[in-house]
RNA sequence: UCCCCGAUAGCUCAAUGGUAGAGCAUGCGGCUGUUAACCGCAGGGUUGUAGGUUCGAGCCCUACUCGGGGAGCCA
């Protein structure tokens, strides 16, 4: 009987003859003699077809088989220094299950418009094929890290009654009879709910926003991270932050290398991810871009791009900016003791220009100043009766932070625009396929 | 919402206001070590849409449509 494998683990079958289930990657024949790029989903191979080693019809068959065509092939695997990836597969038997012509994505260049008018097939490309199980195993080293820490998983609503930071537009559904429901644009109030219930907690899920962003570093939708942690102040939060991207980065290095290579990621960059990350007031971060580009930033204004291309510029691993002026944060973030002019909040800016991917704080824990923000800023007081409550029943100091998962996985893959790291990318002008 | 740029063969692009081209892809043929193979032959076009200027428009002008990059805002 001949085993059924992968390309993954054909370094376990080195001597023995397999059978691998794929897809012609890409084909060059010479003669009495085919080269079949073969992928099977787990990787890439080559298999050769020498004329007098397979019947007369399989030759014909794979020899009419374009890019894309379905085949079945058996064969001996052998160590092969020629070979790209160093294994080959000598086929002896096989089948093409279905002959193609014609597959629009060729192995040359082509733009973004086309690619991305034809991401159900374009995911097949090797560059998706990276990206994509390195966004993966992203994911997966979030679940096990917050795994490892006692954290619960308890997902927040899609569907919500209310804008969250009151400010960002909204995606509105007209379906619930007599009010108006949104599309989540961040999980986190609910998840502060859960933190109160569960103590520590993370929501993982899609977020939209209706914002007009055209940018490579935004997308329509969304994954989002959400840890909420009762009991934690600020710095609580940052050290967790801080200790997850070192957590995931490392866990890429491990586990993704091939990958990385084909991404042709600079090992380097992501070597140097390690704690501790530098740790930059508002202010000092305001002084240090008076120092690089005098008069760009006003005081007390938020970042904008060009601030935070120089702040991350600065260092060769991401940087938490803490404690901003409190009017450029939202209404729940708690006030600094030591300054109640500034917010204790943080935003931490990954390095080579992908921007902010995470952003968190300590949140208001007190009744009165909250409800006293939520007047200010002229939100629905209904719409956060049940958010007071978290404060009128228990209230502990708590906090956690927000990470953008595609801007996460296009910084460690160091992709130029966040809807590589998407597999079916929203953008303003972008729903198909 | 604002600023900048683009649209020509399936793809990537070229074409001084004067016969619309190349490479790749596709099809057929050749080749026993290819790495985006190579060689030969073949098919392939309402130049985004509508109007205008001109003897003549892919090229100049106007509007529109679609897309790209950036700003603001954010993860």
């Amino acid at each position: 009987m001949i085993p059924i494998t992968t390309i993954e683990r054909l370094a376990n079958h080195v001597g023995e003859t397999v059978t691998l289930r794929g897809w012609v990657h890409n084909k060059s024949s010479k003669g009495k003699l085919h080269f079949v790029q073969l992928r099977d989903g787990s990787g890439y191979v080559q298999c050769v077809v020498f004329k007098g080693d397979v019947s007369e019809e399989l030759f014909e068959a794979i020899g009419h088989a374009g890019q894309e065509s379905s085949l079945v092939l058996t064969g001996l695997v052998k160590a092969e220094p020629r070979a790209p990836g160093g294994f080959e597969i000598g086929v002896k038997a096989g089948d093409v299950l279905q002959k193609v012509e014609g597959f629009p994505i060729t192995p040359k260049e082509h733009g973004p418009d086309f690619l991305l008018s034809h991401r159900h097939l374009w995911l097949r490309s090797k560059r998706p094929w990276a990206v994509m199980r390195i966004r993966d195993c992203v994911i997966s080293a979030i679940r096990r890290f917050y795994d490892e820490q006692g954290f619960v998983c308890v997902d927040s609503p899609i569907f919500t009654p209310a804008a969250c930071e009151g400010t960002s537009t909204l995606f509105e559904v007209n379906y619930f009879d007599d009010e108006k429901a949104y599309l989540t644009q961040s999980g986190q109030l609910y998840a502060e709910a859960t933190a109160m219930a569960l103590g520590k907690v993370y929501c993982f899920g899609p977020t939209f926003r209706a914002e007009k962003s055209k940018t490579r570093r935004h997308l329509t939708e969304f994954w989002m991270l959400e840890p909420e942690i009762a009991y934690a102040t600020l710095d609580d939060v940052m050290q967790n932050a801080e200790e997850l991207l070192c957590y995931v980065v490392k866990s890429v290095l491990e586990r993704r290398q091939t990958e990385l290579e084909v991404l042709e990621r600079d090992l380097t960059k992501l070597h140097s991810i390690t704690a501790p990350f530098p740790r930059l007031s508002y202010d000092d971060a305001h002084a240090l871009l008076e120092k690089a580009a005098p008069g760009q930033h006003k005081y007390g204004d938020d970042f904008g791009a060009p601030d935070e291309t120089i702040l991350s510029n600065a260092y060769d691993r991401p940087v938490m900016v803490h404690r901003y002026p409190k009017e450029v944060k939202a209404f729940y973030m708690k006030r600094d003791a030591a300054d109640p002019t500034k917010a204790l909040c943080v935003d931490v800016l990954a390095p080579e220009g992908i921007g902010e991917i995470i952003g968190g704080s300590q949140r208001e824990d007190d009744l009165e100043l909250l409800l006293g923000r939520i007047k200010e800023h002229q939100l629905p007081e209904e719409a956060f009766a049940w958010y007071l409550d978290l404060r009128r029943y228990g209230s502990v100091p708590h906090g956690g932070f927000g990470l953008g998962l595609e801007r996460t996985v296009a910084w460690i893959c160091g992709l130029e625009h966040v809807r590589e790291a998407s597999p079916f990318p929203r953008m303003m002008y972008r729903i198909y396929p």
